[in-house]
DNA sequence: GGAAAACCCATTGACGTCCATAAAATCCCA
DNA sequence: TGGGATTTTATGGACGTCAATGGGTTTTCC
């Protein structure tokens, strides 16, 4: 597979280790990539990315004026990320602030949502996703552009 | 890794040094570059970075109008630049007038933001960091062209 | 000679590594 | 096709290593 997709259940140990759910980790190995954490600009859960990513948030930066809001919300990102060591058995060790900010207990839920995932509180993610189905219905779908080239907003992210 | 990422929380102790966090000394050796600490020139915090990041500022410099209000702002930021010379265990002694600017006291947080890093009191750069969450969530995220070329927003995690 | 800085060593606590177990998924062959 | 065997995955605990910290001692420079 190719891309993160799906949801995953894990538990958090006493002592913050989290299994990386097999699929994820089997995409990750694929792009020889190590795995980014960092917390949400916008929601109160983590999102895991390669380090792509994180190179173009950097560039970003560096193209910026640097005295721009902008800059700083860039920055607050990169200050929030953590490259993410597994261990022999596919776990990742959760740090303390990770952890209250996503406000995590017994469980962790992943989310993938195409090239990047998330991972939630799995109650406040199931509540987010009745939200996002309930808007679906009233609101009806935003319009996607499927094929070559079109710009993409819908088809790779989660829901919304 | 190659990147100045993630934030750290170290104490200062009654001699005034300061423990680098290994991750940071990490990225530095590998660069075979020394530590350079210098004061910022828009926020009450330090800035690190290795010796290329000094030298294209010097380069940056050259290349504009010498009279120009700008060139005097970066030769202010080179003139309070210092070079840290680390101890066996890898703590730098912070001089009186760094400590002062940045309002320092007990314990400082490291801030890595790509290819530098900020040194902060914790309390003043978490109240920033809640700010720019705040700034998040009202004005939406800065646009970044992840991918291949194709529009998205830089979380592409379809919150909003 | 005194203060500050450089150097050396001890402690401790967090984290990475290794090993054990159970459950689930997959494979294999009759 | 079904059911047993094997592998993979998730989870938990034990232990060793290293980073962070603090204290003491020597060196350096006014």
């Amino acid at each position: 597979m190719e891309l993160f997709l799906s949801t995953f259940e894990n538990r958090i140990d006493k002592k913050g280790r989290l299994s990386v759910p097999a699929p994820f980790r089997a995409v990750l190995e694929r792009h020889r990539d190590p795995l980014f954490l960092f917390k949400s600009l916008t929601e109160p859960c983590l999102e895991g990315c390669g380090a792509e990513r994180i190179e173009q948030i950097v560039d970003a930066i560096d193209s910026m004026d640097s005295l721009s809001s902008e800059v700083a919300t860039l920055q607050t990102m990169l200050s929030s990320a953590q490259e993410m060591k597994l261990d022999a058995e596919g776990r990742i060790m959760l740090s303390a602030d990770f952890i209250e900010f996503a406000k995590l207990d017994e469980t962790a839920l992943y989310a993938g949502i195409g090239r990047s995932f998330q991972i939630w509180l799995p109650e406040r993610y199931r509540s987010r996703e009745a939200d996002a189905r309930a808007r679906a219905k009233t609101d009806g779908l935003p319009s996607l552009r499927l094929g070559h080239g079109a710009p993409r907003s819908v088809s790779d992210n989660g829901d919304r």
